[in-house]
DNA sequence: GAATGTGAAAATATTCACAGCG
DNA sequence: CGCTGTGAATATTTTCACATTC
């Protein structure tokens, strides 16, 4: 038996995102290699982290070649390493329903094609959306979802409809064999077995920053006091 | 000196949000309790969990009463504990920097004035967006931030602009004296010592629900393989 | 010298399990 | 009973520190 081949740590994960952002730009610009410090530095996380992040992804991906001693890692071989890890080596096509604000945001950032990923279609409920073009696309009828997710074999669903909508779509996109839903509704979804769940939720995200800011107020009451 | 008093988890604070939200409509009902158990089979958390999280909460926030052996978790009281933790138990103003999709999205959904957050203007950099109104707010420019955020005491600004824009807003709203900021941009921005700041990043997102789906498919290979 | 790769140590976070309350 | 509150046990993640390689 293999000694336990063990899963990729969640924040690890997280991190690879942001890695391949500070990577791609460096290509772009011609600089070979990276080191682990430096990249580190640019995000503020240390040294040691990277290294041990990327010794994952070597190890994931089976790749040749890791970083050198003495010069830091390929900027190449490491972007390549990381999207496969990622499963970004290969495109992703996405369905995105909801063509309210949320999703007109998403299609006018834009910055997913390069990183992989593509919108092959929207959906809406609303009859007076339907037909209308966003961009190069056309908003179809929620009846036609299934069929176009099954045919164009779509991995994710961009689910970003109202609370009041979003289990009901939740389950037809499940139904029609995705295989993950990016949910922007502020409420947890349930999903069949084997659909992964990611979870944008505004409300959370601006609940935690007020709650750093309590904590840092405390913080300076604190050393004021002691001080 | 007293026994150190550590900081709330990181992970703990995020259930918080989760918390909150299923907490909120119950008392709507009327539901007057509700056990560790019941509210960590709403999200998938261990009953352990949740207690260990609600006494972070009940010692913070120096509650008189927490919960009662046999009959669970007061809803009205861990509603104001948590609140007051969060630090939406007083209201904190906004400021939305960027009248673009996300920008509006975020207006349209409205859900943070009943948590505890107003957004109190709208900037633009753009001419053609300024002195429209949205909602009930009139779109003004940039070179009205500083004053608005002073004189309001804003804590929390929501950076909505383009990623070649961030940067250059963070810095202006840090000069300005904001506690926080909320960032769509799809990048990391430095800031002030002192000012807080959280991420809300699609890419990193839509990259770990791949990357999800990549592990998922793995294991499916493996037990097949394996069985 | 400058950097990687990695065990071992430390810090964090989660789960267990049970005493004790209502 | 059912449920909280919490120490103790476990699991996970980060940091340290250093032998090793270029």
């Amino acid at each position: 038996m293999p000694p336990t081949v063990r899963r990729i740590p969640r924040p690890t994960a997280q991190r690879l995102s942001l890695y391949l952002r500070e990577i791609q730009p460096l290509i772009a610009q011609g600089q070979p290699t990276l080191s682990s410090r430096e990249l580190g530095e640019k995000l503020g996380v240390s040294s040691a982290q990277v290294r041990k992040d990327l010794a994952w992804v070597v190890q994931s991906s089976q790749a040749t070649e890791a970083g050198r001693s003495g010069v830091g890692y390929n900027c190449v071989k490491m972007n390549e390493s990381i999207r496969q890890v990622i499963g970004a080596h290969r495109r992703r096509s996405t369905v995105l329903v909801g063509a309210g604000n949320i999703g007109r945001a998403l299609l006018a950032y834009g910055g997913f094609a390069q990183e992989g990923f593509s919108i092959t279609a929207i959906f809406d409920s609303s009859s007076r959306m339907q037909g209308k073009r966003i961009g190069t696309l056309m908003v179809q009828p929620m009846s036609a979802l299934r069929k176009v997710i099954r045919t164009n074999r779509v991995a994710i669903g961009i689910l970003a409809v109202p609370r009041s909508a979003a289990q009901n779509v939740a389950t037809q996109l499940c139904e029609a064999g995705i295989r993950g839903i990016l949910n922007f509704a502020p409420m947890r979804i349930s999903v069949t077995p084997g659909v992964s769940v990611t979870n944008i939720d505004m409300s959370v995200a601006l609940e935690q920053l007020s709650m750093d800011i309590s904590i840092h107020d405390q913080l300076r009451i604190n050393s004021e006091g002691a001080a």
